[in-house]
DNA sequence: AATCCCTTTATTTTT
DNA sequence: TAAAGGGATT
């Protein structure tokens, strides 16, 4: 196809004059700063479609890097639909994704195992917890997670444990133990997730060759969400993308939200700084929000220092206010949330699945699924426990993986016990020492410690028959198709035996897991990209600890959903509950302190306002039980930073007098506190329905009404005068 | 070796 | 509150 010839207006036509000029900004180092809703998407996908259909470039010489497995799938599909054609050959994928491919491609290169595997956070977690027990250091001084985000935050940085200073004591310490991390690594043939990069630019470094090659190769590189790179995902950008190739970045200072997890947004500027050709392009322009909802996002936004400077417009509606409800408690702030949903599907046409109901932390979502649950309102809710990542879905994977490669010391660990057979912590920790002391895995020193000497008979026997079993399972499975072989697994290893012979709930819904196992198998052979001369189970195992699983739920249903600001950042929703609007919560206490920090918290405030095309709630609770306490908090310092102008207070349906005062209904009994009312919360018993909280009024007198909500009866209105309500 | 009970602790999350 | 981890018990 000449490019020339090739009809340019479906690429150009449903783009705006600022996304135009980025679209075809000429080659060489672009990056465009796209404000939330103006279509950085698009510009992306049409930038990378332009490329081919205007400068011809081949779609093998475009490589374009997102961060979530879902995103990269979109900007592939949308590429292609643009192009007509499959991408074929353009390497559409995560940082982490095209790094394993890379790795898989070069592992001798790479100085990895054919078959290595890669470890996911929990994975690294047991492994880095084992490395201390050898160390023999305590882990009340140096918590796991702790030792692990150190390591990790070194890897992000590109920086090795023999190439850091160590101070202090403790700092030492942390670096032996990376070190000592590291070479457990690659005595298993394991990889981390830090590391897919780190060796990925170390094998670059070592191999000029390499670099030059790929280098020639793709002389297009687009990134996404530029915000969230971090160290080693910029040094990897700076290897990959030659001095003259074409690298168009897009990014979003102000939704910057991962700067807990090593993003930097300095990268930003620090691209503008090594390339100093760089066209910087601007796009303010927002087609999702109303103007209500743009200026109210701008305001707050706008509390941040250190900002590059972008203000969103929109020429669309002024829309209607932003509702703030100040709650009594975190059911009464459900209950308004509901009760909203409810009156606007029922009353202004609107689906369910129209509406997002966002929090700062997934402990939040409890309240709201028991309010859904209770009004028959369908759900759904984001993140959590993802498929790949369950016990029993991991100690499948875990087998497998001991099947491809006997060394797999973690894999071995989960294993080893699981189902039960009889080998315990003592024998483990044999095995362990045996392993450490001679330097080699465990399962070679699970060999060794079934012969003569150390173990008790029963011990030995049990260690012989798992040695068997795997080994047993290595022979059937030979051969076998994908599915077969998880099929075969589960069978064998006994752990579906276990499951069957348990019964309970949980164990029919975990049975359940190991079949979608089997299918994601099966659609995985049948689907999946099984590269070059890899094989099948190595891929799937690869596969499954780079994408967790996310596509697993159940869609189709219209459904109201529920999800942290995080994971709301991308996405769009006509209605959009902000909720916990509180000190304290949002932003959350531990990281009022650093102003830093606080601006992080302020641009998920931001996120999160952003997210709303028309309508827009918050709430915040005035009293909310955490962590089993009851704490009064203050509205969050977000809330008061919106223009008071653009926002309205809704009140609750009971009558107030005056500012901040309850007008009481009179209760029937005359045996409770001086004026005979109930507080808002306040726990009462009923002759029928048992305990419950008092959630508001409506009216005075006798006519009073008040709202409870029984802990096992439900939420009732009930009319004080009859109710015979007893304070308790 | 498995079970039970107590203490501790408590963001955000993708890969 | 509730989940998870550690220590003691059976």
């Amino acid at each position: 196809m000449d490019a020339l010839d090739d009809d340019i207006s479906d690429l150009l036509a449903p783009l705006n004059d600022a996304q135009r000029e980025a679209v075809g900004a000429p080659l060489g180092h672009a990056l465009v700063l796209a404000g939330a809703g103006s279509g950085k998407t698009r510009v992306l996908t049409h930038r990378a479609a332009w490329l081919v259909r205007v400068h011809g470039a081949s779609p093998w010489s475009i490589l374009a890097v997102t961060f979530t497995n879902k995103a990269a799938a979109e900007m592939r599909g949308r590429i292609e639909s643009l192009l007509g054609i499959s991408g074929g050959g353009m390497w559409v994928g995560t940082f982490h994704g095209i790094a394993h491919r890379l790795l898989r491609l070069h592992a001798e290169e790479a100085g990895l195992p054919k078959g290595f595997q890669i470890l996911d956070s929990e994975d690294q977690r047991r492994l880095v917890k084992r490395v201390m027990r050898d160390a023999g250091v305590d882990d009340k001084r140096y918590p796991v997670r702790q030792v692990q985000g150190y390591i990790n935050a070194r890897k992000d940085e590109g920086r090795r444990a023999g190439e850091l200073d160590t101070d202090d004591a403790y700092t030492a310490t942390l670096v032996e133990l990376y070190g000592a991390y590291d070479s457990a690594c690659r005595s298993a043939g394991v990889v981390d997730f830090p590391e897919l990069l780190l060796r990925c630019c170390e094998m670059w470094r070592a191999h000029p060759e390499l670099l030059d090659h790929y280098r020639r190769r793709f002389r297009h590189v687009l990134i996404d969400e530029f915000q969230d790179t971090n160290g080693i995902q910029y040094d990897w950008l700076r290897l990959i993308a030659a001095e003259d190739a074409d690298v168009f970045v897009v990014g979003d200072d102000d939704q910057s939200i991962y700067g807990w997890r090593g993003a930097r947004v300095e990268n930003l500027q620090r691209y503008q700084r090594d390339y100093p050709d760089t066209q910087v392009l601007r796009l303010e322009q927002n087609y999702r929000s109303t103007r209500t909802i743009l200026d109210a996002a701008n305001h707050l936004i706008a509390h941040n220092s250190d900002r590059l400077g972008k203000s969103l417009w929109t020429d669309g509606g002024q829309g209607h206010p932003i509702s703030v409800y100040a709650a009594f408690n975190e059911q009464d702030e459900a209950r308004f949330v509901v009760e909203r949903i409810r009156a606007m599907t029922e009353e202004e046409g609107y689906s369910r699945s129209d509406f997002a109901i966002l929090y700062r932390s997934n402990a939040q979502s409890r309240t709201f699924e028991e309010a859904l649950i209770g009004n028959r309102v369908t759900y759904r809710v984001y993140g959590g426990l993802r498929f790949f990542e369950r016990a029993e879905i991991k100690d499948a994977l875990a087998y497998l993986r001991l099947v491809d490669n006997r060394h797999d010391d973690a894999s071995l660990e989960r294993v080893i016990n699981t189902p039960a057979r009889g080998i315990g912590a003592r024998t483990v920790e044999a095995i362990r020492t045996a392993a450490r002391t001679q330097g080699i895995s465990l399962w070679e020193a699970a060999r060794g410690v079934t012969g003569p000497g150390g173990l008790s008979a029963r011990a030995a026997r049990s260690v012989s028959s798992f040695i068997e079993l795997v080994d047993d399972l290595a022979a059937r499975t030979a051969g076998q198709s994908l599915p077969d072989q998880v099929e075969t697994v589960l069978d064998v290893s006994g752990l579906r035996g276990a499951l069957e012979k348990e019964g309970s709930e949980r164990a029919r819904d975990r049975l359940e897991n190991l079949d979608e196992l089997i299918s994601a198998a099966r659609t995985f052979e049948q689907e999946g990209e099984i590269a070059e001369d890899m094989p099948p189970i190595t891929a799937f195992l690869a596969h499954a600890a780079l994408e967790a699983g996310e596509g697993q739920g159940d869609d189709g249903e219209a459904c109201v959903q529920l999800m942290t600001l995080h994971s709301a950042k991308g996405l769009e929703f006509r209605v959009v509950f902000l909720a916990g609007m509180e000190e304290g919560l949002f932003p959350h206490r531990m990281s009022m302190d650093e102003p830093g920090r606080l601006e992080e918290e302020r641009r998920l405030a931001y996120v999160g306002v952003t997210r709303a095309r028309e309508r827009l709630f918050l709430s915040h609770a005035e009293r909310r039980r955490l962590h089993g306490r009851d704490e009064y908090t203050l509205p969050s310092r977000f809330v008061g930073e919106l223009p008071p102008e653009l926002t309205e207070m809704v009140r609750a349906r009971f009558s107030v007098t005056g500012p901040g005062a309850v007008q009481r209904p009179v209760a029937a009994s005359a045996d409770d506190d001086a004026d005979g009312g109930f507080d808002l919360g306040q726990r009462v018993s009923h002759r029928k329905f048992g305990e419950g909280t008092v959630l508001s009024y409506e009216g005075s007198g006798p006519g009073a009404r008040v709202q409870v909500h029984f802990d096992t009866a439900g939420t009732k209105w009930l009319v004080a005068s009859f109710a015979n309500l007893q304070a308790c």
